[in-house]
DNA sequence: TTCGATTTGTTCGTATGTATT
DNA sequence: TAATACATACGAACAAATCGA
């Protein structure tokens, strides 16, 4: 056991296995520090350092004289954090989904590629569409793996106070912790052009999205057709 | 003076603000953490604590047993942070660059604010080609400010082995640490057209970069316009 | 309102381990 | 080998925020 490993290492690792396994729920507080040094028979700053890095990951949240927390990804979060579309000045704005379909339908070989699932797996296929001051700015075709979200159901997506994400972390406890895009400009074909408004055939941006939670596993696959007549795409480069 | 703010925030801006200065070059190492420690009258620990986050920041790099080293950021980090254009497998090839024009002009006002600089301050307006595989894939039209950079010329920069930053880098020991972009999506005009290699009206994505060194100060403005036919532009969220 | 208990935040000092020169 | 530098770990003390009695 005494592997040349750091002992805080340990510690994280030990108290990232709990968080998956669902031992706390979202918001819940875990162990104060010395109840977790007790516990791992280690010093409290050892736990403090093993904390600092869930922390630095936005798996854990502190809080001075409260305690310590499971992230739970507020719709502010997820909102900053996911939701890149700004205005001219580079400002973001409330916007407001519309759901247009919800099926259940086979995953084509690109879907089944990025879930890491079987072809032909089910999967839901959402279509949304993203409004800002009452006009369409995005369209998303959205695809999510039944087996991690069994018994997904329009009703609960259509009546959501939040995100898609923030559904899937109140429902099934799973969060989203990071996402690669990949973005392309394409010319705004027919249905698409009806769907977001535009009088003239325009560029539109493409956004080809998977989304991972712990463990890098693959929860959410999606196209995001974005007009950006009106609006920009916010990107961060180099951390900030 | 007696801010209620922690000390070793103190200490990092104090680090920072040498690193400013240019105090050190690139790839030099800093003071020892116990004379930091002296010199900033703290303890070694509140020391490292600063040195963690201007580690975390890609400012600083550790090595043990050897010391604390300002980054340098090489040809290879450059381009894995701030080079996003990938092959429609996400892979990235690696790009040569083709160098149009090189001028020095006045700021227009969009420049200006970028920069925050005045309005017709002089600026370098540099005009690139990025070739991949020997067709034009992009074409960057940039603005960095004179004053930064006084005596820029086209020569060292069709010179260059390495990126437009890394010469700035090398030559004015400028790091650039992040950038903001504001990506929308155009339709190819006509001069845009022949320089990409476009037969056909196409959308191309827009990008609109600031780019950042210490201290958030802005040194790079500029567009690039990205032919995605066999392209797409990578992007990740929530950390990586 | 006040007070005390609890919890995280900051700082210090010390000791030991590991990598480099 | 010895000196130097960072890495890890421990323990202690006080500050600041929170919460309930």
């Amino acid at each position: 056991m005494a592997q040349p490993s750091a002992k805080y290492l340990g510690v994280k690792s030990g108290v990232a296995d709990w968080l998956r396994e669902g031992r706390w729920k979202f918001g819940q507080a875990i162990p104060s520090e010395p109840v977790l040094a007790h516990r791992f028979g280690v010093s409290v700053g050892t736990v403090r350092r093993a904390v600092d890095e869930l922390v630095a990951e936005n798996i854990l949240v502190r809080q001075q004289g409260r305690g310590t927390f499971v992230a739970s990804h507020t719709r502010d979060y997820l909102f900053n954090v996911f939701f890149r579309i700004v205005n001219k000045d580079g400002q973001k704005e409330r916007s407001t989904p519309r759901l247009l379909s919800f099926r259940r339908v086979a995953a084509d070989r690109t879907t089944a590629a990025a879930l890491r699932i079987a072809h032909g797996a089910p999967v839901y296929r959402i279509r949304n569409l993203i409004m800002l001051r009452r006009t369409a700015v995005a369209f998303d075709d959205i695809r999510l793996p039944e087996r991690l979200f069994p018994g997904l159901t329009e009703y609960a997506l259509s009546q959501r106070e939040t995100t898609v994400y923030g559904v899937l972390q109140q429902r099934y406890g799973v969060n989203v912790l990071w996402a690669e895009e990949l973005v392309s400009a394409v010319i705004a074909g027919g249905s698409l052009r009806t769907l977001l408004d535009l009088t003239r055939p325009s560029a539109v941006l493409k956004v080809q999205r998977t989304a991972y939670t712990y463990r890098d596993v693959p929860i959410d696959f999606r196209y995001r057709f974005v007009s950006t007549a009106h609006h920009g795409y916010q990107i961060f480069l180099g951390r900030h």
